[in-house]
Parts: C-alpha cells; sequence; structure tokens
DNA sequence: TCGGTGTAGATGATGTGTCATCTACGCATC
DNA sequence: GATGCGTAGATGACACATCATCTACACCGA
C-alpha cells in the first residue's frame, strides 16, 4: 500500500466527512454496546451471534456458517462461542456428517436472552440513529454502505 | 428504553441499510486496523492518538485535553497512554500549573511513526471507501454522519 | 492404503476496552 | 485551617480481538 509516487492527501470535503463518519461510527457503537450490556448483559457481538441463530429454522449452525455470514475471524470466533457456552447462551452438539466439526446451537436461556434484549435495541437503533434521517438518508446510506462493502469484497486477500 | 407501548419494528429498507451499515463499519475499520498494524506497527488508536499530538503546536496535551477531543472513556485513554509510553511513542511531563495532571508529549520516535505511517493509512482510506463514492455520496455520508452525532450529543448522559 | 493437502475448529499469548474503584490535588466555605 | 466536593488521573479485574500455532478429520491421487 506504499505509495511511490506520493500520497494524495484528503481534501478539506473529504477530510471533514471521513473524520466525521469515523467519530460518529466510534461513538454509536459504544452507545450501542452500552445500552445492550447494562439493559440486558448482552455484548453487541454476543447478539448478532444470537440473531444468527435465531433466523435459522432450527437454531443450530456450524461455526464455519456463522463466520462466513458474520465475517469474524476464525479465531475470534472460537473464543466468542468458548464463552457464550460458558453463559449458557449457545450449546455445542456433535456433527455426524464432519468428524471435524460440531453444531452451535441456541439453548433456551440464549433464546430468552434475545427476546429480552431486542426491543430495547432496537429502540436504541431508532432513537440515536434511524429517527434523526430521512427516508432519502437511509436509502443513501445504504447505497454508500454497500458499495463500500463490494470494494472491501473485492480487496479481500484470504480473511474478513 | 424498555418499550411499554410495543417496539416499532424495522421495516425492509431500514433493515438492509442498517445492517449494511453495521457490516461496512465494521469490515472496514477491521480492515484499517490491520493495514496499519502489519504496515507500521500501529493500531487506529495510536493513530489517533498521535494525529492529536501532531496537530498542536508544541506536541504537547494535557490527558483530559486528548479525552475530549477523541471523545474516549477517561480509564481507556489512561491505559492506552501507559501502552503507548512503554512503547516510547509518547512520554510524560509534569504539569506545574495543576499539582494532579500531567502533559503527554510527543517523542521523537511518536513522530517518526505517524509520519511513516499516514501515507499507507490515507492511502488505504482512499482505496477501501472514498475512492468508491462520488462527490455527492461523500458529502451526504458527511449530512448523516454530522446529524448522528448531534444526537449522540443530545443523548449524552455522563460519558461519550 | 499410504501420504499430502486442505478444511474445521481450539488454544495460548498478548494487546485492547470497560467498569468499579482509588488517590491526590484544587477550590470554596465555614 | 478543617471540611467537603469536584476534577485529573491511575489501577486491577475482566471481557474482547488478533496472531500464531496446533490437532484432527476429509479427501484425493499414486
Amino acid at each position: 500500500m506504499a505509495t511511490m509516487t506520493g500520497t494524495q492527501w484528503l481534501d478539506d470535503e473529504e477530510q471533514r466527512a471521513w473524520r466525521a463518519f469515523v467519530r460518529m461510527q466510534g461513538r454509536l457503537t459504544a452507545r450501542l454496546n452500552r445500552q445492550l450490556q447494562t439493559d440486558s448483559g448482552l455484548s453487541l457481538a454476543d447478539y448478532e451471534v444470537l440473531v444468527q441463530l435465531t433466523d435459522t429454522a432450527d437454531g443450530r449452525l456450524r461455526p464455519f456458517e456463522l463466520q462466513r455470514c458474520l465475517h469474524w475471524e476464525q479465531s475470534r470466533l472460537s473464543h466468542h462461542l468458548t464463552r457464550m457456552q460458558r453463559r449458557g447462551l449457545i450449546g455445542r452438539e456433535e456433527c455426524t456428517e464432519d468428524g471435524r466439526g460440531a453444531f452451535i446451537v441456541l439453548t433456551d436461556a440464549g433464546r430468552d436472552a434475545i427476546t429480552a434484549a431486542a426491543p430495547g435495541h432496537v429502540d436504541t437503533v431508532r432513537s440515536l440513529f434511524l429517527d434523526g434521517l430521512t427516508r432519502d438518508q437511509i436509502a443513501a446510506l445504504r447505497q454508500v454502505s454497500e458499495q463500500v462493502l463490494g470494494r472491501l469484497d473485492a480487496t479481500a486477500d484470504t480473511d474478513d
């Protein structure tokens, strides 16, 4: 990523946009995290794992499937699942089709936890984020996000 | 934040926009972090601290000033500065005007580190983010970010 | 059936973020 | 000048993220 020809620095508008975005993003996720943590004892990461499991018909997923849809590092996922299992939010079951793997299953406690957490979380997303934006702004944001996601996919080496 | 009257769930467009934004944001910062780390041995957090110090005339700031402009938790800042000092990126000097405080000063090593890191970082911000967007999209993003920042400020209790 | 390569997943070390708590100084008021 | 409150900052414990590495099984071709 080194520039032989000299880096093109950000102009004023780019600078302002980029810095506003970075700060907004960081503070927003910090707030969402705090709300979830204090009101439900879940982290944003826990929440996302539970959402994926809830969206699956039988509440069972292979870790590598979770990895693909969350785009997490494998090791992060593994550690996180260990912690979630220790807290009783998920369980592990043997996978008979593939001796290497396992199934991650949503426990009753896990289902209860996300059911309890969801309303407050969605309310917070609305009040801190969506409620301040027009439909057009929301549509524009989606387009920007998807374009950037496309670039991230296009330039992904191995990971991510 | 609990809803007595029932939560208004996200409609399809809101859902798509929000999820795209969250995923984009997480993956983007992960990539930026990795680029900085592998190419310069700095984290994004290190980089931001160093930027603030570099933008100051004498390269000296009180911790609480850093806290105000970074919007970090006090404890996070304190721990981070300790680690950065251990690595020689910053130093601490006594503050004669206020016996409680200290000055954080940019060391030569710190200045070298950010000077070396900046071009690659800016290139990455461009290639993963700005280059994929039109001027209009960048302007729209800035407006959205600033509006949300306003909401975050308006609803901040103590912290953040 | 043996060896090689690829894939699923776990683990230990280390850096990072948050919470609760603690110390010490500044400052006002009695 | 003692009391009390507010602010500046550090610290220990713990959850989280990343990297390097390791095990075990799958699968394929000789």
